[in-house]
RNA sequence: GUGGCUAUAGCUCAGUUGGUUAGAGCAUCGGCUUGUGGUGCCGAGGGUCGCGGGUUCGAAUCCCGUUAGCCACCCCA
Protein backbone atom coordinates (compact mmCIF):
# COMPACT_ATOMS: atom_id res chain seq x y z
CA UNK A 1 0.00 0.00 0.00
CA UNK A 2 1.49 3.14 -1.06
CA UNK A 3 0.20 6.30 0.77
CA UNK A 4 0.53 10.12 -0.69
CA UNK A 5 1.01 12.68 1.56
CA UNK A 6 -2.75 14.76 1.15
CA UNK A 7 -3.87 17.52 -0.65
CA UNK A 8 -2.30 21.09 0.24
CA UNK A 9 -0.01 19.58 2.57
CA UNK A 10 3.78 19.55 2.90
CA UNK A 11 6.82 17.26 3.50
CA UNK A 12 9.87 18.87 3.87
CA UNK A 13 12.48 16.81 3.14
CA UNK A 14 16.15 18.17 5.11
CA UNK A 15 16.28 21.31 2.42
CA UNK A 16 13.24 22.20 2.64
CA UNK A 17 13.20 22.22 6.09
CA UNK A 18 16.32 24.16 6.73
CA UNK A 19 14.83 26.72 4.66
CA UNK A 20 11.10 26.80 6.45
CA UNK A 21 13.70 27.09 9.45
CA UNK A 22 15.69 30.07 8.29
CA UNK A 23 12.25 31.85 7.85
CA UNK A 24 11.07 31.08 11.41
CA UNK A 25 14.32 32.02 12.89
CA UNK A 26 14.30 35.68 10.82
CA UNK A 27 10.67 36.25 12.03
CA UNK A 28 11.35 35.31 15.64
CA UNK A 29 14.67 37.28 15.47
CA UNK A 30 12.43 40.55 14.14
CA UNK A 31 9.85 39.86 16.53
CA UNK A 32 12.33 39.56 19.55
CA UNK A 33 13.78 42.93 18.45
CA UNK A 34 10.82 44.72 19.23
CA UNK A 35 10.57 42.77 22.10
CA UNK A 36 7.48 40.82 21.59
CA UNK A 37 7.27 38.09 23.56
CA UNK A 38 6.62 34.08 22.28
CA UNK A 39 3.30 32.73 23.07
CA UNK A 40 1.74 29.24 21.73
CA UNK A 41 -2.09 27.69 21.75
CA UNK A 42 -3.73 24.76 20.79
CA UNK A 43 -3.95 23.68 17.26
CA UNK A 44 -7.31 21.95 18.06
CA UNK A 45 -10.06 24.41 19.16
CA UNK A 46 -13.74 24.16 19.86
CA UNK A 47 -15.41 24.80 16.27
CA UNK A 48 -18.10 27.30 18.04
CA UNK A 49 -14.79 29.90 18.69
CA UNK A 50 -14.33 30.03 15.00
CA UNK A 51 -18.13 30.10 14.21
CA UNK A 52 -18.44 32.80 16.84
CA UNK A 53 -16.08 35.18 15.53
CA UNK A 54 -16.59 34.58 11.48
CA UNK A 55 -20.11 33.08 11.18
CA UNK A 56 -21.61 29.69 10.58
CA UNK A 57 -20.28 30.49 6.64
CA UNK A 58 -16.61 29.38 7.93
CA UNK A 59 -17.24 25.61 8.93
CA UNK A 60 -17.37 25.23 5.03
CA UNK A 61 -13.27 26.35 4.88
CA UNK A 62 -11.99 24.04 7.68
CA UNK A 63 -10.80 21.01 9.18
CA UNK A 64 -13.20 19.78 11.73
CA UNK A 65 -14.95 16.66 13.03
CA UNK A 66 -16.91 15.67 16.17
CA UNK A 67 -14.19 14.45 18.80
CA UNK A 68 -14.84 10.95 21.38
CA UNK A 69 -15.85 13.24 23.42
CA UNK A 70 -18.87 14.00 21.23
CA UNK A 71 -17.24 17.76 20.90
CA UNK A 72 -17.60 19.64 18.19
CA UNK A 73 -13.72 20.94 17.13
CA UNK A 74 -11.67 22.23 14.64
CA UNK A 75 -7.92 22.68 13.21
CA UNK A 76 -7.51 26.11 13.91
CA UNK A 77 -7.55 28.64 10.40
CA UNK A 78 -5.83 31.46 12.27
CA UNK A 79 -4.58 32.42 15.68
CA UNK A 80 -6.55 35.48 16.37
CA UNK A 81 -9.37 34.02 18.11
CA UNK A 82 -7.04 31.77 20.29
CA UNK A 83 -5.08 34.58 20.88
CA UNK A 84 -7.99 36.80 22.12
CA UNK A 85 -8.71 34.43 24.42
CA UNK A 86 -5.68 34.12 25.78
CA UNK A 87 -5.32 37.48 26.51
CA UNK A 88 -9.06 38.52 27.39
CA UNK A 89 -8.80 35.42 30.24
CA UNK A 90 -5.53 37.45 31.83
CA UNK A 91 -6.31 40.35 30.80
CA UNK A 92 -6.44 42.06 33.82
CA UNK A 93 -2.73 40.74 35.52
CA UNK A 94 -0.77 41.32 32.21
CA UNK A 95 1.59 44.75 31.63
CA UNK A 96 0.46 46.81 29.20
CA UNK A 97 1.08 47.15 25.89
CA UNK A 98 0.68 43.38 25.26
CA UNK A 99 3.25 42.36 22.30
CA UNK A 100 2.85 39.40 21.60
CA UNK A 101 3.95 37.01 18.15
CA UNK A 102 3.81 33.29 17.61
CA UNK A 103 4.72 31.03 14.41
CA UNK A 104 2.28 27.90 13.98
CA UNK A 105 0.62 26.03 11.54
CA UNK A 106 -3.03 26.58 10.54
CA UNK A 107 -5.33 24.59 8.55
CA UNK A 108 -7.87 25.37 6.09
CA UNK A 109 -9.79 23.21 3.80
CA UNK A 110 -9.81 24.76 0.13
CA UNK A 111 -8.52 24.37 -3.18
CA UNK A 112 -5.02 24.96 -2.96
CA UNK A 113 -3.33 27.40 -5.77
CA UNK A 114 -0.74 29.55 -6.08
CA UNK A 115 0.09 30.52 -3.01
CA UNK A 116 -2.55 28.74 -0.89
CA UNK A 117 -2.16 25.61 0.87
CA UNK A 118 -4.27 23.54 3.51
CA UNK A 119 -1.69 23.72 6.00
CA UNK A 120 0.60 26.57 5.81
CA UNK A 121 2.91 28.54 8.79
CA UNK A 122 1.64 31.98 9.95
CA UNK A 123 3.38 34.76 12.07
CA UNK A 124 1.47 36.35 14.20
CA UNK A 125 2.03 39.63 15.73
CA UNK A 126 0.06 41.39 17.74
CA UNK A 127 0.01 44.47 20.12
CA UNK A 128 -3.02 44.51 22.76
CA UNK A 129 -4.21 47.55 25.05
CA UNK A 130 -3.07 50.31 23.22
CA UNK A 131 -5.65 52.41 21.48
CA UNK A 132 -3.41 54.93 19.97
CA UNK A 133 -1.86 54.89 16.28
CA UNK A 134 1.51 54.64 17.97
CA UNK A 135 0.58 50.74 18.39
CA UNK A 136 -0.48 50.33 14.38
CA UNK A 137 2.77 52.57 13.84
CA UNK A 138 5.10 49.89 15.83
CA UNK A 139 3.66 47.28 14.03
CA UNK A 140 3.82 47.96 10.82
CA UNK A 141 7.17 49.23 11.30
CA UNK A 142 7.73 45.28 12.55
CA UNK A 143 6.21 43.92 9.46
CA UNK A 144 8.53 46.09 7.36
CA UNK A 145 11.38 45.01 9.10
CA UNK A 146 10.60 41.81 9.18
CA UNK A 147 10.38 41.22 5.31
CA UNK A 148 13.57 43.27 5.34
CA UNK A 149 15.09 40.68 7.32
CA UNK A 150 15.04 38.40 4.01
CA UNK A 151 16.55 41.04 1.71
CA UNK A 152 13.59 42.17 0.06
CA UNK A 153 13.99 46.11 -0.32
CA UNK A 154 12.07 49.34 -1.75
CA UNK A 155 11.94 47.54 -5.40
CA UNK A 156 10.21 44.61 -3.89
CA UNK A 157 7.24 45.29 -1.48
CA UNK A 158 5.21 47.28 -0.36
CA UNK A 159 2.66 47.95 2.42
CA UNK A 160 -0.82 49.49 1.17
CA UNK A 161 -2.59 51.66 3.88
CA UNK A 162 -5.98 52.19 4.17
CA UNK A 163 -8.23 53.05 7.16
CA UNK A 164 -12.15 51.65 7.96
CA UNK A 165 -12.56 54.75 10.14
CA UNK A 166 -11.95 57.46 7.35
CA UNK A 167 -13.99 55.37 5.16
CA UNK A 168 -17.06 55.20 7.60
CA UNK A 169 -16.67 59.31 8.27
CA UNK A 170 -16.86 60.07 4.30
CA UNK A 171 -19.65 57.59 3.65
CA UNK A 172 -21.33 59.15 6.47
CA UNK A 173 -20.89 62.33 5.20
CA UNK A 174 -22.38 60.96 1.71
CA UNK A 175 -25.36 59.91 4.33
CA UNK A 176 -25.01 56.58 4.90
CA UNK A 177 -26.05 54.66 7.88
CA UNK A 178 -23.60 51.66 9.24
CA UNK A 179 -25.47 48.88 7.46
CA UNK A 180 -25.25 50.58 4.22
CA UNK A 181 -21.47 51.40 4.44
CA UNK A 182 -20.66 48.47 6.06
CA UNK A 183 -21.94 46.81 2.19
CA UNK A 184 -20.03 49.58 0.28
CA UNK A 185 -17.31 48.15 2.71
CA UNK A 186 -17.82 44.94 0.83
CA UNK A 187 -18.08 46.16 -2.50
CA UNK A 188 -14.37 48.19 -2.22
CA UNK A 189 -12.41 45.25 -1.04
CA UNK A 190 -13.70 43.37 -4.17
CA UNK A 191 -13.77 46.61 -6.54
CA UNK A 192 -10.20 45.84 -7.91
CA UNK A 193 -11.53 42.44 -9.47
CA UNK A 194 -15.00 43.39 -10.35
CA UNK A 195 -16.25 44.85 -13.33
CA UNK A 196 -16.99 48.41 -13.28
CA UNK A 197 -20.65 47.55 -14.09
CA UNK A 198 -21.22 45.21 -12.17
CA UNK A 199 -19.75 47.06 -9.28
CA UNK A 200 -22.86 50.04 -10.07
CA UNK A 201 -24.99 47.31 -10.14
CA UNK A 202 -24.36 46.19 -6.98
CA UNK A 203 -23.88 49.15 -5.39
CA UNK A 204 -27.90 50.39 -6.70
CA UNK A 205 -29.34 49.17 -4.19
CA UNK A 206 -27.28 50.83 -1.63
CA UNK A 207 -27.17 54.26 -3.00
CA UNK A 208 -29.96 54.55 -6.03
CA UNK A 209 -30.10 55.75 -9.28
CA UNK A 210 -26.56 57.99 -8.52
CA UNK A 211 -24.82 54.94 -7.97
CA UNK A 212 -22.89 55.59 -11.20
CA UNK A 213 -21.43 59.07 -9.44
CA UNK A 214 -21.39 57.44 -6.07
CA UNK A 215 -18.74 54.63 -7.79
CA UNK A 216 -16.81 57.82 -9.38
CA UNK A 217 -16.30 59.39 -5.88
CA UNK A 218 -15.18 56.42 -4.47
CA UNK A 219 -12.60 55.54 -7.31
CA UNK A 220 -11.30 59.23 -6.71
CA UNK A 221 -10.53 58.29 -3.10
CA UNK A 222 -8.67 55.00 -3.81
CA UNK A 223 -6.52 56.71 -6.52
CA UNK A 224 -5.36 59.15 -3.82
CA UNK A 225 -1.78 58.01 -2.79
CA UNK A 226 -0.41 60.93 -0.44
CA UNK A 227 -1.67 61.90 2.29
CA UNK A 228 -2.18 65.89 1.66
CA UNK A 229 -4.28 65.13 -0.92
CA UNK A 230 -6.05 62.66 1.31
CA UNK A 231 -6.39 65.41 3.50
CA UNK A 232 -7.84 67.91 1.69
CA UNK A 233 -10.26 65.32 0.12
CA UNK A 234 -11.74 64.44 3.64
CA UNK A 235 -11.78 68.18 4.74
CA UNK A 236 -13.93 69.28 1.90
CA UNK A 237 -16.27 66.42 2.56
CA UNK A 238 -17.97 68.24 5.88
CA UNK A 239 -17.02 71.97 6.72
CA UNK A 240 -18.51 71.80 10.24
CA UNK A 241 -20.30 69.80 12.56
CA UNK A 242 -20.04 66.40 14.24
CA UNK A 243 -18.40 64.74 11.01
CA UNK A 244 -16.26 67.47 10.63
CA UNK A 245 -14.78 67.12 13.87
CA UNK A 246 -13.77 63.35 13.60
CA UNK A 247 -12.54 63.94 10.26
CA UNK A 248 -10.23 66.47 11.57
CA UNK A 249 -9.34 64.14 14.56
CA UNK A 250 -8.67 61.25 12.71
CA UNK A 251 -6.58 62.66 10.01
CA UNK A 252 -4.49 63.91 13.20
CA UNK A 253 -3.66 60.24 14.02
CA UNK A 254 -3.05 60.40 10.51
CA UNK A 255 -0.28 62.38 10.23
CA UNK A 256 1.06 60.87 13.91
CA UNK A 257 1.27 57.71 12.49
CA UNK A 258 3.00 58.42 9.25
CA UNK A 259 5.67 60.19 10.87
CA UNK A 260 5.95 57.93 13.39
CA UNK A 261 6.60 55.16 10.34
CA UNK A 262 9.19 57.75 8.87
CA UNK A 263 10.71 57.87 12.22
CA UNK A 264 11.19 54.04 12.04
CA UNK A 265 12.66 54.09 8.59
CA UNK A 266 9.46 52.41 7.45
CA UNK A 267 7.94 55.37 5.56
CA UNK A 268 9.62 54.50 1.80
CA UNK A 269 7.23 51.34 1.81
CA UNK A 270 4.02 53.03 2.67
CA UNK A 271 1.59 53.69 0.09
CA UNK A 272 -1.44 54.86 0.56
CA UNK A 273 -4.28 52.96 -0.68
CA UNK A 274 -7.94 53.19 0.43
CA UNK A 275 -8.60 50.01 -1.53
CA UNK A 276 -7.40 48.37 0.74
CA UNK A 277 -10.33 47.42 3.34
CA UNK A 278 -10.07 44.26 4.14
CA UNK A 279 -13.19 41.72 3.87
CA UNK A 280 -14.26 40.76 7.07
CA UNK A 281 -16.21 43.40 9.29
CA UNK A 282 -14.46 43.58 12.75
CA UNK A 283 -11.47 45.25 11.60
CA UNK A 284 -12.02 48.80 12.83
CA UNK A 285 -9.34 51.56 11.92
CA UNK A 286 -6.23 51.49 10.47
CA UNK A 287 -5.69 48.53 7.95
CA UNK A 288 -2.81 47.51 5.74
CA UNK A 289 -1.72 44.30 3.00
CA UNK A 290 2.21 43.98 2.48
CA UNK A 291 2.51 43.23 -1.64
CA UNK A 292 5.07 42.20 -3.91
CA UNK A 293 6.49 46.07 -5.17
CA UNK A 294 4.18 45.65 -8.18
CA UNK A 295 1.01 44.67 -6.84
CA UNK A 296 1.29 41.20 -8.30
CA UNK A 297 0.18 37.93 -6.70
CA UNK A 298 -1.75 37.44 -3.34
CA UNK A 299 -0.99 39.38 -0.09
CA UNK A 300 2.03 38.90 1.63
CA UNK A 301 0.64 39.82 5.08
CA UNK A 302 -2.13 41.93 5.88
CA UNK A 303 -3.44 43.20 9.14
CA UNK A 304 -4.70 46.08 11.16
CA UNK A 305 -6.94 47.25 14.01
CA UNK A 306 -9.29 44.96 15.46
CA UNK A 307 -10.41 47.07 18.80
CA UNK A 308 -13.69 45.16 19.13
CA UNK A 309 -12.86 41.42 19.48
CA UNK A 310 -11.27 40.37 22.43
CA UNK A 311 -14.99 41.81 23.91
CA UNK A 312 -16.91 40.00 21.38
CA UNK A 313 -15.33 36.92 22.23
CA UNK A 314 -16.08 37.01 26.20
CA UNK A 315 -12.97 39.26 27.25
CA UNK A 316 -13.13 42.88 28.54
CA UNK A 317 -13.01 45.76 26.23
CA UNK A 318 -9.38 45.64 24.79
CA UNK A 319 -8.02 47.62 21.85
CA UNK A 320 -6.14 45.64 19.59
CA UNK A 321 -3.79 45.22 16.18
CA UNK A 322 -1.99 42.56 14.24
CA UNK A 323 -1.24 41.53 11.55
CA UNK A 324 -0.44 37.53 9.84
CA UNK A 325 2.53 36.78 7.19
CA UNK A 326 2.25 33.32 5.61
CA UNK A 327 5.16 31.27 4.98
CA UNK A 328 4.00 30.03 1.33
CA UNK A 329 3.59 33.49 -0.53
CA UNK A 330 6.82 34.71 1.19
CA UNK A 331 9.04 31.17 0.02
CA UNK A 332 7.22 32.31 -3.56
CA UNK A 333 8.47 35.96 -3.35
CA UNK A 334 11.78 35.10 -2.29
CA UNK A 335 12.46 32.43 -4.89
CA UNK A 336 11.45 34.94 -7.58
CA UNK A 337 13.59 37.43 -6.42
CA UNK A 338 16.41 35.00 -6.32
CA UNK A 339 16.82 35.69 -2.81
CA UNK A 340 16.36 31.42 -1.58
CA UNK A 341 19.86 30.75 -0.41
CA UNK A 342 21.39 27.25 -0.56
CA UNK A 343 21.02 25.88 3.32
CA UNK A 344 22.55 23.15 2.86
CA UNK A 345 24.27 22.81 6.52
CA UNK A 346 27.86 21.44 6.13
CA UNK A 347 29.93 20.37 8.32
CA UNK A 348 32.66 22.17 10.16
CA UNK A 349 35.10 19.06 10.54
CA UNK A 350 35.25 15.79 9.12
CA UNK A 351 38.06 12.82 10.28
CA UNK A 352 39.76 10.87 7.57
CA UNK A 353 39.82 7.34 9.36
CA UNK A 354 42.79 5.01 8.40
CA UNK A 355 42.26 1.94 10.44
CA UNK A 356 40.58 0.63 13.50
CA UNK A 357 43.06 2.20 16.06
CA UNK A 358 42.80 5.37 14.07
CA UNK A 359 39.13 4.96 14.30
CA UNK A 360 39.14 5.00 17.77
CA UNK A 361 41.55 8.47 18.19
CA UNK A 362 39.36 10.09 15.90
CA UNK A 363 36.03 9.01 17.78
CA UNK A 364 37.23 10.32 21.03
CA UNK A 365 38.70 13.43 19.26
CA UNK A 366 34.86 13.79 17.47
CA UNK A 367 33.24 13.67 20.95
CA UNK A 368 35.72 16.56 22.37
CA UNK A 369 34.94 18.47 19.04
CA UNK A 370 31.38 17.84 19.41
CA UNK A 371 31.17 18.81 23.15
CA UNK A 372 32.15 22.13 21.79
CA UNK A 373 29.71 23.02 20.11
CA UNK A 374 31.14 22.07 16.48
CA UNK A 375 29.94 19.52 13.93
CA UNK A 376 32.06 16.90 13.45
CA UNK A 377 31.58 13.93 10.82
CA UNK A 378 33.43 10.27 9.94
CA UNK A 379 32.31 7.98 7.69
CA UNK A 380 30.78 5.10 9.17
CA UNK A 381 32.37 1.79 7.65
CA UNK A 382 35.38 1.68 6.21
CA UNK A 383 37.10 3.33 3.07
CA UNK A 384 39.77 4.39 0.97
CA UNK A 385 41.27 7.83 1.39
CA UNK A 386 40.29 8.89 -2.29
CA UNK A 387 37.07 8.42 -1.50
CA UNK A 388 37.33 9.82 2.12
CA UNK A 389 38.18 12.86 0.81
CA UNK A 390 36.24 13.25 -2.20
CA UNK A 391 33.15 12.71 0.23
CA UNK A 392 34.50 15.04 2.72
CA UNK A 393 34.40 17.56 -0.42
CA UNK A 394 30.64 16.54 -1.64
CA UNK A 395 29.93 17.54 2.21
CA UNK A 396 31.32 20.95 2.18
CA UNK A 397 33.28 20.32 5.26
CA UNK A 398 36.02 23.07 5.75
CA UNK A 399 38.47 20.99 7.06
CA UNK A 400 39.23 17.46 7.59
CA UNK A 401 41.15 15.90 10.37
CA UNK A 402 43.64 13.44 9.37
CA UNK A 403 44.15 10.07 11.49
CA UNK A 404 46.59 7.60 9.80
CA UNK A 405 48.74 5.16 11.18
CA UNK A 406 51.72 7.23 10.98
CA UNK A 407 49.48 10.19 12.72
CA UNK A 408 48.54 7.66 15.20
CA UNK A 409 51.81 6.62 16.06
CA UNK A 410 53.18 10.26 16.77
CA UNK A 411 50.35 10.65 19.07
CA UNK A 412 49.23 13.82 16.18
CA UNK A 413 46.53 14.40 14.19
CA UNK A 414 47.05 16.46 10.50
CA UNK A 415 44.44 19.55 9.85
CA UNK A 416 43.78 19.91 6.33
CA UNK A 417 41.74 23.42 5.58
CA UNK A 418 40.44 22.47 2.12
CA UNK A 419 39.84 26.19 0.97
CA UNK A 420 43.71 27.27 1.43
CA UNK A 421 44.65 23.88 0.64
CA UNK A 422 47.26 24.09 4.17
CA UNK A 423 48.17 20.77 6.15
CA UNK A 424 49.35 20.48 9.44
CA UNK A 425 49.92 18.69 12.76
CA UNK A 426 49.13 18.91 15.87
CA UNK A 427 49.37 16.89 18.89
CA UNK A 428 46.13 15.61 19.81
CA UNK A 429 46.52 16.86 23.61
CA UNK A 430 46.21 20.01 21.68
CA UNK A 431 43.07 20.06 20.65
CA UNK A 432 40.70 21.73 23.25
CA UNK A 433 42.76 24.60 22.55
CA UNK A 434 43.89 24.10 18.89
CA UNK A 435 40.24 24.11 17.65
CA UNK A 436 38.79 27.60 18.41
CA UNK A 437 41.45 29.21 16.50
CA UNK A 438 40.94 26.96 12.85
CA UNK A 439 37.59 28.23 13.40
CA UNK A 440 38.50 31.90 13.78
CA UNK A 441 40.73 32.34 11.03
CA UNK A 442 41.45 28.87 9.48
CA UNK A 443 44.79 27.52 8.04
CA UNK A 444 47.03 29.77 6.26
CA UNK A 445 48.97 28.18 3.41
C1' G B 1 -17.93 24.01 -5.47
C1' U B 2 -16.80 25.39 -11.27
C1' G B 3 -13.51 25.40 -15.45
C1' G B 4 -8.69 24.81 -18.33
C1' C B 5 -3.89 22.34 -18.79
C1' U B 6 -0.79 18.31 -17.28
C1' A B 7 0.76 13.13 -15.58
C1' U B 8 6.93 8.24 -18.61
C1' A B 9 13.11 6.41 -13.31
C1' G B 10 14.44 10.26 -7.18
C1' C B 11 14.79 15.07 -10.73
C1' U B 12 14.56 17.27 -15.94
C1' C B 13 12.74 15.18 -20.13
C1' A B 14 12.94 11.88 -25.13
C1' G B 15 9.82 8.06 -26.99
C1' U B 16 8.23 8.28 -34.95
C1' U B 17 1.47 7.25 -38.51
C1' G B 18 -0.30 2.43 -32.48
C1' G B 19 4.52 -2.40 -33.55
C1' U B 20 9.63 -6.59 -30.53
C1' U B 21 12.92 -6.24 -24.24
C1' A B 22 10.43 2.00 -22.83
C1' G B 23 15.58 5.47 -23.34
C1' A B 24 19.08 9.86 -22.11
C1' G B 25 21.26 13.45 -18.82
C1' C B 26 21.60 14.50 -13.74
C1' A B 27 21.24 12.10 -8.99
C1' U B 28 22.09 7.43 -6.06
C1' C B 29 25.13 2.98 -5.12
C1' G B 30 29.65 -0.02 -6.24
C1' G B 31 34.62 -0.33 -8.47
C1' C B 32 39.32 2.09 -10.51
C1' U B 33 44.91 -1.88 -4.56
C1' U B 34 43.50 2.01 2.70
C1' G B 35 47.63 8.56 2.23
C1' U B 36 44.64 13.27 -0.30
C1' G B 37 39.54 17.07 -3.47
C1' G B 38 33.21 19.07 -6.87
C1' U B 39 36.57 16.43 -12.15
C1' G B 40 37.79 11.38 -14.99
C1' C B 41 37.00 6.02 -16.42
C1' C B 42 34.11 1.30 -15.72
C1' G B 43 29.77 -0.85 -13.80
C1' A B 44 25.00 -1.49 -11.11
C1' G B 45 20.28 -0.61 -9.16
C1' G B 46 15.94 2.01 -10.11
C1' G B 47 9.61 2.18 -14.27
C1' U B 48 2.50 -1.74 -13.26
C1' C B 49 4.43 4.69 -18.58
C1' G B 50 -0.72 8.18 -12.16
C1' C B 51 -4.92 4.56 -11.50
C1' G B 52 -9.31 1.83 -13.71
C1' G B 53 -11.87 0.45 -17.93
C1' G B 54 -12.50 0.39 -23.41
C1' U B 55 -10.92 0.07 -28.86
C1' U B 56 -7.16 -3.13 -31.34
C1' C B 57 -3.81 -8.99 -33.43
C1' G B 58 -0.94 -5.34 -30.57
C1' A B 59 -1.58 0.78 -26.37
C1' A B 60 3.25 4.98 -22.98
C1' U B 61 0.77 6.45 -27.76
C1' C B 62 -6.38 6.46 -29.47
C1' C B 63 -11.30 6.86 -26.38
C1' C B 64 -14.01 7.16 -21.55
C1' G B 65 -13.79 7.51 -16.36
C1' U B 66 -11.04 8.56 -11.99
C1' U B 67 -7.16 10.54 -8.81
C1' A B 68 -3.36 13.97 -8.09
C1' G B 69 -0.62 18.40 -9.49
C1' C B 70 -0.55 23.25 -11.64
C1' C B 71 -3.45 27.57 -13.19
C1' A B 72 -7.86 30.62 -13.02
C1' C B 73 -12.88 31.55 -10.83
C1' C B 74 -15.57 31.39 -5.86
C1' C B 75 -13.40 32.42 -1.19
C1' C B 76 -9.42 34.44 1.32
C1' A B 77 -10.13 35.02 8.60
Amino acid sequence: MQFETLPGFREFYPEACARRNHIFSQWRKVARAFNFSEYDAPVLEPLELYIEKSGEEIVGQLFNFEDRGGRAVAMRPEMTPSLARLVGAKANGLKRPIKWFNIGEHYRYERPQKGRLRAFYQYNVDIFGEAGPGADAELIALLVQALQAFGLAVADFKVRLSDRDLWLLMLAAEGLDSDASAAVLGIVDKLERMDREKAVEKLCPIVGDEADAFLSRIEAVIAIRDFDTLSAHMRSLASEGDIADQIVARLQEWQELLKRLNAAGAGEFIQIDLGIVRGLAYYTGFVFEAFEASGAGRALAGGGRYDALVKKLGGPEMPAVGFAMGDVTLADLLDSKGLTANYVQSPDFIAIIGGAEARDAAMADSAVIRSMGYTVEYPLKDQSFGKQFKEANNKGARFALIYGSDEIEKGVFKLRDFASGAEKEFPRDALAEVIPELIASGLES
